[in-house]
RNA sequence: GCCCUCGUAGCUCAGUUGGCAGAGCACGCCCUUGGUAAGGGCGAGGUCAUGGGUUCAAGUCCCAUCGAGGGCUCCA
């Protein structure tokens, strides 16, 4: 919705109109260059090149400069309406662009090598020398792309098609706005969004660690971490009991057997890591712990009297990235996950189903978190028996479901093919890192490959076997992905009870540092995170370093304080409260936590 | 995995055309006893990611490996 407005606006337009004044620079210096397709996106615009040779950062200033200079030609962009045979013989000696033109004509595939709806007529722009393949649209003059409004931002390497068996691209990346003003808005808001990147405050804030010799993906969680994933796990555990959860444990190894019948073997293999061997028997790490659970599930027969059964568990999985798709905590690859499994009859799906969202939206609310988009998951017809388990039936039928459960419950969502997981359709909750890359947070998934693997069932109330349905769940995600987005989420100022050091005591002269002590050691016998920074630093230091780790709160005791039995209060946000008692200190604090409040 | 870029002290970064490895912060010691975001002095800290190569001489040039970043592909 919001896409075809952009696609009908005038920053499209002018976004669009240079990237093909870009092209036209790049011909002018690289003439033997074989262009592809340059189209407008969020923020601006790329064109995938082949280049004779590779470019540098500096090569776009050069660019830049060059495209300035077209700019100021005042160059009307023209369209033609043509025939395939004219189009094949203007871009001759561009094989690409024969390609694409090849596609328009005989099924009507968009650039991407997609199916359109009606077969398109093929046009194209030109300004200038420049003449591309287009479907526009475009600005009428390159006069209408300020020249001090755009900026090419990087080069980036991309597939032809975006298929990684296709030959690698040259992408290069500009922004372009309308007014020079937004160009620098922009760049600074790129600026603070890297100041909340968790991977730079995950080592201020001594949160997480990569180290090289434990290995990429593996993250060593701080002690300031641990505390935010066990409050997180506490969290989950009170949640997950008064929804009906029961917890189980199970090992981080299994036999080969389990992942072949579980169906991980044939298709997820490449993102497992390999097996180990001992006497004649493989052994894999899991990556995912539902295999486990429907054993537990079917240690016995189970009657419709139980169902649906919730079997929750913190697990540890390990998963084989692929090491350029590795992303500081968001994509890693030791993880812990918020997992369960819900076996519930086909009746009761949609209320388990909806039970789940109903976590979720609980967790949304407690967290403040507002920018994300359901999005329904589906299979594609393409992948199935390859990506996808091999019946189209249940597909549909199970898709079917989640949609209803999803309109009935008035839930907003969006719908995106090719995205399902291997064993059935899922709700993806979407959000974004702080520099815009989008991944998928938490995940509800139905499961109707787990009978005809596993054996799965339960008596029914007419004593027949019945095979139940699975819900896998995470709305937690894990530690890593969820605490590497709430770092960002919050800038590193968690609300009280996920700071890992909730209260500093400051002293102002080395004179209360018993007072200080006292104090400190009174809140921690009442369950309160804190420390008491004694040394021999200035107060006004001490307090910079205690803001520098974003403690929410700051006990500063002076004299006054010591002789008075009181405390003053100094929290994150620089407001003050001075001359209370402990007491009063101790009860603020209290609430805030039991509330898992969001305020200081 | 693929394309491009980058690896200098715990952290952030200087380091000229190849010519004796530097700063600030953090750390240790000393002085300072200061009322809400950095008081001062001294000191310690480096196989310049790793391994090869070119050169009289390599942090600097070349190759490989490992790791990181921006993308692509793939995903919680």
């Amino acid at each position: 919705m919001a896409e075809e407005k952009y696609a009908e606006s005038k920053l499209y337009r002018i976004r669009h109109s240079a990237a093909h004044v870009m092209a036209q620079a790049v011909l002018d210096f690289y003439p033997e260059t074989q262009y592809t397709i340059g189209p407008p996106v969020e923020n601006g615009f790329y064109y995938d090149f082949e280049l004779p040779a590779p470019i540098t950062a500096e090569d776009l200033e050069k660019i830049e400069k060059r495209m300035r200079q077209i700019i100021s030609g005042g160059h009307l962009f023209e369209k033609k309406v043509i025939s395939g045979e004219a189009a094949r013989q203007i871009f001759a000696n561009q094989p690409y662009k024969l390609e694409l033109i090849e596609g328009l004509e005989k099924g009507g595939l968009d650039e991407y090598g997609n199916p359109l709806d009606v077969k398109p007529e093929i046009s194209i722009y030109q300004h200038d020398t420049f003449t591309d393949l287009c479907r526009g649209p475009h600005v009428e003059s390159t006069r209408q792309i300020n020249p001090s409004a755009f900026k090419l931002m990087s080069i980036a390497g991309a597939y032809w098609r975006g298929d990684e068996n296709n030959k690698m691209l040259t992408r290069i990346y500009g922004t372009a706005w309308e007014k020079p003003d937004e160009l620098k808005q922009y760049l600074a808001m790129l600026e603070e969004a890297k100041k909340r990147d968790h991977r730079k405050l995950g080592k201020e804030l001594d949160i997480f660690l990569f180290d090289d010799e434990v290995g990429p993906g593996l993250p060593l969680w701080m002690p300031n971490g641990t505390v935010i994933a066990d409050e997180l796990e506490n969290l989950a555990k009170e949640m997950e009991e008064k929804a009906g959860y029961q917890r189980v444990r199970t090992p981080h190894l299994t036999k080969e057997d389990l992942f072949i019948r579980s169906g991980h073997l044939p298709y997820y293999a490449e993102s497992m890591y390999p097996p180990m061997e001992l006497e004649g028997v493989k052994y894999y790490v899991k990556p995912m712990n539902c295999p486990m659970h429907h054993k537990i599930f079917g240690a016995r027969p189970r009657s419709y009297r139980e169902l649906p059964i919730r079997l929750a568990e913190y697990g540890t999985c390990y998963r084989y990235e692929k090491s350029g798709e590795l992303f500081g905590l968001m994509r890693v690859r030791s993880m812990q996950m918020n997992d369960a499994h819900i076996y519930c009859a086909e009746e009761q799906f949609e209320q388990e189903f909806m039970g789940v969202i109903d976590l979720y939206k609980k967790y949304f609310e407690l967290f403040g978190i507002e920018k994300f988009v359901m999005r329904l998951s589906l299979h594609a017809k393409a992948g199935l028996g390859k990506k996808y388990v091999d019946n189209e039936r249940l597909w549909i039928k199970t898709e079917d479901m989640v949609r209803r459960a999803m309109l009935n419950g008035g839930v907003p969502f969006v719908e995106v093919q090719n995205e399902a997981a291997f064993y059935g359709p899922k709700i993806d909750v979407q959000i974004w890192s702080a520099i815009g890359r989008e991944f998928t947070l938490a995940t509800n998934q139905v499961d109707f490959a787990v009978p005809e693997r596993f054996d799965l069932k339960f008596v029914n109330r007419e004593g027949a076997d019945e095979i139940p349905l699975c819900i896998h769940r995470a709305p937690l995600s894990t530690h890593e992905r969820m605490i590497g987005f709430l770092i960002e989420h919050y800038a590193g100022a968690f609300p009280v009870w996920l700071a890992p050091e909730q209260v500093r005591v400051i002293p102002i002269t080395d004179g209360q540092n018993d007072y200080a002590a006292k104090i400190a050691s009174q809140l921690r016998e009442a369950g309160v995170r804190v420390s008491a920074d004694l040394g021999a630093e200035r107060m006004n230091a001490k307090i910079r370093q205690a803001q520098l780790m974003k403690v929410p709160y700051m006990v500063v005791l002076g004299a006054n304080e010591a002789e008075s039995d009181v405390v003053s209060l100094r929290m994150r946000d620089g407001s003050q409260l001075n001359n209370i008692s402990l007491a009063e200190f101790m009860a603020r604090v209290k609430d805030r936590i039991d509330r898992r409040a969001s305020e200081l």
